[in-house]
DNA sequence: GAATATTAGGTTATAATATAACATATCTTG
DNA sequence: CAAGATATGTTATATTATAACCTAATATTC
C-alpha cells in the first residue's frame, strides 16, 4: 500500500490514532510547501495551523482566537483571519462552508477540490478526493457549458463509530 | 423529451426568458406542496418565497429584509430568518453555503440534495440533480462506511455567457 | 361558540462570524 | 543602512444569525 494515498478505512482516523504524528506531518509538509513558493510560515502562521490541526473536526475561528489568545496578547479577529486567509491561500487548510470552520488539508499543494464527509455527531471531518466525484461534476458543467473554477462538496452524515452507535441505540427496548 | 427533467440548456435560463413564469410555476408548486402537507403558506411566508424567486441569483437573508422591510412595518432578522427556515424545511428554498443566500428551489417535494453552479461573475445559480454525482458520492461514502444524511455541492465558476464574454476579453490587445 | 392548545409573528436584544482601515513592526533587498 | 514590501497590532464596525419573551391568529375540543 502506497504512502502517499491512504485508505478509505483510513478516512476516520480512529480514537486511539496517534494524533501527534498527524500534526507533525502536516507541519513538516507546510514548511516544505512554503519554503518551496518562497511564502513566510511566521511563527503566528504556524501557530494557527497548529491549532487548526489540533483536531480532525473543523474549528471555529473565534474558538481557534480564544485559544490563540491565551498565550498571544492582543490577539484579535484580524489576527486570526489574516493567518487562516494565508493557509487557506496555499492550500494548506480548507474551509468548511457548512460549518464556518477550518480543517487542515491531507494533501497540500495539490490541487484540489476538498471533498468532505462530516460526523454531525462527533464533528470529524473527513477529506475524500474522489475522482469520479469530480468527474461526475465536471462532466455535468462541461454539458451545460459552465467553467468550473471551485468545488464546494461537503457531505453530512455519522462516521462508521457514530453510525454503529446510533444503530444500537434504535435496538434498545422500543 | 419529458417536462420533468429540464435540457441542460435550460439550467441557466437566459437574460430574456420569462422570469414571471418562472415565479408563478414555484409559487404554484409551493401552494399545491403546502396543501398536501397539511401546512400554511401565510402571506409572510408566501413574500418572502416571492422575494427569494425575485431572481435565480440566491439572495442574502438581510438583501430580503430590506426589501421586506419597505412593504412591512417593523419587519426583522426573525420575520426573514423564520420564513426561511419553514421555505428550506419544506424544500421550497436551498441556501447556498458557500454565500450565505438562499434560493428557490426547481423541484420542491423532490427529495434532493441540491447541487448548485454558481457564476461568480453575475451570480446566477443554476440547480443541477446530477445522478452520477450522487452516485459517486455514495458510493464512496459507502466504501468508508459514512452514513449519508445530506449532501451540499456548490460549483462555483462561469455560466455560459459570461465565460464567453471573458473568453473575448482575453482575446483584445495584451 | 367559548376554552384551550398550537402555530405564527412582533419586538428587543445579543451572539457569532467576518472585514475595513490605519498604525506599527519586521523582514528583504539593493 | 535605506527603501520597499510584507506581516502584524489595534480599533472599530459590518454582516449573518439566534435567543427570549410577548402578542396575535388559527385550529381543536368540548
Amino acid at each position: 500500500m502506497s504512502k502517499a494515498t491512504r485508505t478509505p478505512e483510513g478516512a476516520f482516523p480512529g480514537i486511539r490514532h496517534d494524533h501527534g504524528d498527524c500534526v507533525a506531518e502536516a507541519l513538516s509538509a507546510a514548511e516544505a510547501l512554503c519554503a518551496q513558493r518562497g511564502v513566510r510560515l511566521t511563527e503566528l502562521r504556524r501557530r494557527v495551523f497548529e491549532l487548526v490541526w489540533s483536531s480532525h473536526a473543523p474549528v471555529g475561528a473565534y474558538d481557534l482566537l480564544s485559544r490563540l489568545a491565551r498565550e498571544r496578547e492582543g490577539a484579535a479577529p484580524p489576527t486570526v483571519y489574516r493567518a487562516l486567509d494565508f493557509l487557506k491561500e496555499h492550500g494548506l487548510i480548507h474551509r468548511i462552508e457548512s460549518l464556518n470552520a477550518f480543517v487542515g488539508c491531507r494533501t497540500p499543494g495539490q490541487a484540489h477540490a476538498g471533498q468532505f464527509l462530516i460526523c454531525s455527531e462527533c464533528g470529524m471531518a473527513a477529506e475524500i478526493d474522489d475522482s469520479r466525484v469530480n468527474a461526475a461534476i465536471d462532466r455535468r458543467a462541461k454539458e451545460i457549458g459552465f467553467a468550473v473554477h471551485s468545488k464546494t462538496i461537503e457531505v453530512e452524515g455519522l462516521c462508521p463509530p457514530c453510525r454503529d452507535r446510533a444503530g444500537e441505540d434504535g435496538h434498545g427496548i422500543g
